[in-house]
DNA sequence: CTCCGCTTCGCAAACGTTTACATTGCTTGT
DNA sequence: ACAAGCAATGTAAACGTTTGCGAAGCGGAG
C-alpha cells in the first residue's frame, strides 16, 4: 500500500503539504496542489481511513440500526440511506436487531464506539437511552421522536396522523362504521402515534376498536385476522403492510372474501402490495426518501441557520434546532377495500 | 472516552498488560487478568477500533456488496450475513449497487481500501476484476463462481442445476411439453448456469425455449409475460421470484388465468411467494443460510485442514483450497402450477 | 535599506493500539 | 548455592494521518 509518505517523496514535498493539497481546503500553491494530485493519482494512493479516523476522531462511516431487513419497508429505507451515504463519500454499516430491545441495546453499544453518526429506525429502547446516545454521537431518528431534552434529537417520520385520517375517511366514505385497528408492538412509537390518531379524530358514527398488538410480521396477521372476524368489524386497518398481508392470507385461508366481507387497509405501501390478490389498499410512505433525508440531516452542518430548505416536507425546528421532519403520505386505493355488504351484520349491527 | 492508558493506571499495570489481558490469549497471570477485566468493565472501557486497525492492519468489519436490497432475496442474504458477522464481533458495511456494473466497480474500489474482507453477492464485474480483488482482500462470492486462478476465490451458491431440474420435472409430470424460460440479466452468472441446466438436461418430449433476458425486477415481468403468451408456451420458468411476480401481475392484467392457461414457476422462494394469488410455485433457496455460510467462509482460518464440516452442504475444496459451497434447494409446489388445459393449443401444438 | 505582513511550506507531536524485545523475579535442576 | 530457564510484566517503537506552530521566501511600504 502506498502511503502519504510515498506521495510526498515522489512529489518532492512534505507529508503535511500532501495532506493539505489532497484535502483541497488549505492554503497550498495551485502549482504544487496540481503536482501532488497528479502523483497521488499516478501512485494509486488512497488514504488510510483508520489513521485518519484515529487523529481526527471522526470516522467516515455512519451506522444504520433497523429492526428487520426482511421487512421491505426497512429494506427501502436502507437503500435510500445507502445511496445518500455513498454519495457523501461515506460508508454505511448496518445492523439488524430482529425487533428485539436487548439486541438493539447491544448493537447500539457496539456501534457507538467507533461510529459517531447514527441513524436509528424505529428504535425500541426507551427515550432515556436515545438521549444518552445522542449526547455522545450525532443521531437521527426514523419513525420516532423523543421529547427534547438537554440534547434534542433530530428525526424524520411519516405523517402518521394524516395517514390514519386518510385511511379512515376512505373507509367511512365507503360506508364502514365499525373498523378494527390491528396494532403493532406496544413499544413502537409509530404504533402509539397511529393509535392516538384514530382516537383523536373521532368521526361521528364511526367506531374504531382496538384489535390488539401483534408482531409486525406476516405471522402476526393470522391472530389479528381471527380477532377481526370475532369482533365482527367490517374493515380492518393494519399497523403496517406486513401485518396486512398476513391478515389477507389468513382471511383467504378461512374463506372470508376480501373486500366483500371485510375490507383491509395497510400502511407503508411496500412494492408487493399492488401485486397481491386483492391488491392492497394502503397508505404510501416514501421509505427511500425518508432514508435519504435522514442522511441529509446527519450530514448537515449544525451551525448555519437553515439548509437549502426542502420544499415539500414540513421541517419544523423546535427550540434548540434539532429538525423534526414529517414526510407526506398518500393513500393508495386498490382493491382490498370496498363498500361493506348491504345486509352485512357488521355494517348494520353498529348503533347510529 | 477512556483509553487503555486509563485502565492501565487504574489497574496498576502497563498498557501492554491491559492489551494482553483483554485479548485473553496471551500469557498473563490469572489474578491480574481478572483485575484488569474488572477495572476495564468499571471504567466502561471500549477499545478504539481505529487505533487497533491502524496497528494490526486488519479491520473489524466486513463488506457486503449486493445488487438490490429491495429484492427480498438479497435482503434475506444481508440479514443472514449481518447476524453471523455480529456474532463474530465484527461489523458489516453494506453497499447496494442497483444492479449496475459501474456502480459496483466504484463501490468495490471504495470498500477495498480500508476493508480486507468482502462478500460479493451476484457481482456483475468480469472474472478478472474479482480475481484481482481477491489478491488484495479475502473474498467470498455468493451466487457466482470464478475459475480458479493464482488466487482461488471461495463461493457459496445454490444448487441451480438441481433447482431447474426439479422445476422442469414437476412441470413435465404435470403434462407440460412446451416451457419458456424467462431469463435474468445476461451478465448474471446464476442466469447462465440456470440456462445451462435446462439445456443440459434434455428430457425427451420436453421443449424449453428462451423467452429472453429481463431485468430481475417486477417491471421486467410484463415484457416476459407478453413474450410467453406470444410464444404459446404452457408454462414459464422465471429466473427469480421478482420476475415471476411481475409475470403473474401482467398475466392477471391481461386476463390470462394462472395456472389454468399458463403455469408459472419462480426461483428463490421469497417470503411473499406463498401469499400471492395464486401462491407461487418456486424453488426455495436458503438465502439467510447462504449469507451466514459466506461469513463462516470469510472468517475461517485458511490454514487448518477442514472446518467442523457442515454436514448438509457439499463443500468441495478445489485444488488450492478455496471452498466452493453448494446449498441444497427444494421445489415448493403451490398453486401457480397445474396440468395444462386438456385441449390447450400450447399443449397439443408441440411435436411428439 | 529595513521591516513588516502574507503566502507557502516543513517539522514534529499526537491520536490509541499492538507487539517485539528487554527486564525482573522466581523456580528448578545439579 | 548457583546458573539457567521460564513466567509475568514493562518499555518503546510503529502504524499513517492531521494539524498547530514556526520558518522561509517574497513583495511592498516607509
Amino acid at each position: 500500500m502506498t502511503t502519504i509518505h510515498d506521495v510526498a517523496r515522489a512529489a518532492g514535498v512534505s507529508t503535511a503539504t500532501v495532506s493539505r493539497a489532497l484535502a483541497g481546503s488549505a492554503a497550498v500553491a495551485p502549482a504544487t496542489r496540481a503536482r501532488v494530485h497528479r502523483t497521488a493519482q499516478r501512485l494509486g494512493y488512497v488514504p488510510n481511513t483508520a489513521a485518519r479516523q484515529l487523529v481526527t476522531g471522526r470516522g467516515q462511516s455512519i451506522g444504520l440500526v433497523l429492526p428487520d431487513l426482511e421487512n421491505p419497508f426497512y429494506a427501502a429505507v436502507a437503500k435510500g440511506v445507502q445511496h445518500r451515504v455513498r454519495a457523501a463519500g461515506f460508508t454505511a454499516v448496518m445492523a439488524d436487531t430482529d425487533e428485539d430491545v436487548d439486541t438493539e441495546r447491544t448493537v447500539l453499544g457496539q456501534l457507538s464506539a467507533g461510529i459517531d453518526r447514527l441513524i436509528l429506525a424505529s428504535p425500541r429502547v426507551p427515550d432515556g437511552d436515545v438521549q444518552e446516545l445522542a449526547a455522545r454521537a450525532r443521531v437521527v431518528l426514523i419513525n420516532r421522536q423523543v421529547p427534547a431534552a438537554q440534547t434534542p434529537v433530530a428525526s424524520v417520520v411519516p405523517d402518521n396522523t394524516d395517514g390514519i385520517a386518510q385511511a379512515l375517511r376512505h373507509l367511512y366514505n365507503l360506508g364502514h362504521r365499525h373498523v378494527g385497528y390491528a396494532g403493532g408492538p406496544a413499544t413502537s412509537w409509530s404504533d402509539a402515534q397511529r393509535r392516538r390518531a384514530y382516537q383523536g379524530s373521532s368521526t361521528p358514527g364511526l367506531r374504531v376498536v382496538d384489535l390488539g398488538a401483534y408482531r409486525p410480521g406476516q405471522e402476526g396477521g393470522v391472530a389479528a385476522a381471527d380477532e377481526a372476524i370475532a369482533r365482527g368489524v367490517s374493515a380492518v386497518l393494519a399497523f403496517n403492510d406486513q401485518l396486512a398481508i398476513g391478515i389477507l392470507g389468513r382471511l383467504a385461508a378461512r374463506g372470508v372474501p376480501v373486500p366483500e366481507a371485510i375490507s383491509v387497509v395497510g400502511f407503508d405501501d411496500v412494492p408487493v402490495a399492488r401485486l397481491l390478490a386483492p391488491a392492497l389498499t394502503t397508505v404510501a410512505v416514501p421509505a427511500q426518501r425518508i432514508g435519504a433525508r435522514a442522511v441529509d440531516l446527519l450530514m448537515a452542518d449544525p451551525e448555519p441557520g437553515n439548509g437549502p430548505g426542502h420544499s415539500e416536507e414540513d421541517s419544523r425546528h423546535d427550540g434548540d434546532g434539532a429538525p423534526q421532519v414529517v414526510m407526506d403520505v398518500e393513500l393508495r386505493v386498490r382493491s382490498s377495500t370496498a363498500e361493506p355488504a348491504a345486509g352485512s351484520a357488521a355494517a348494520s349491527r353498529v348503533p347510529v
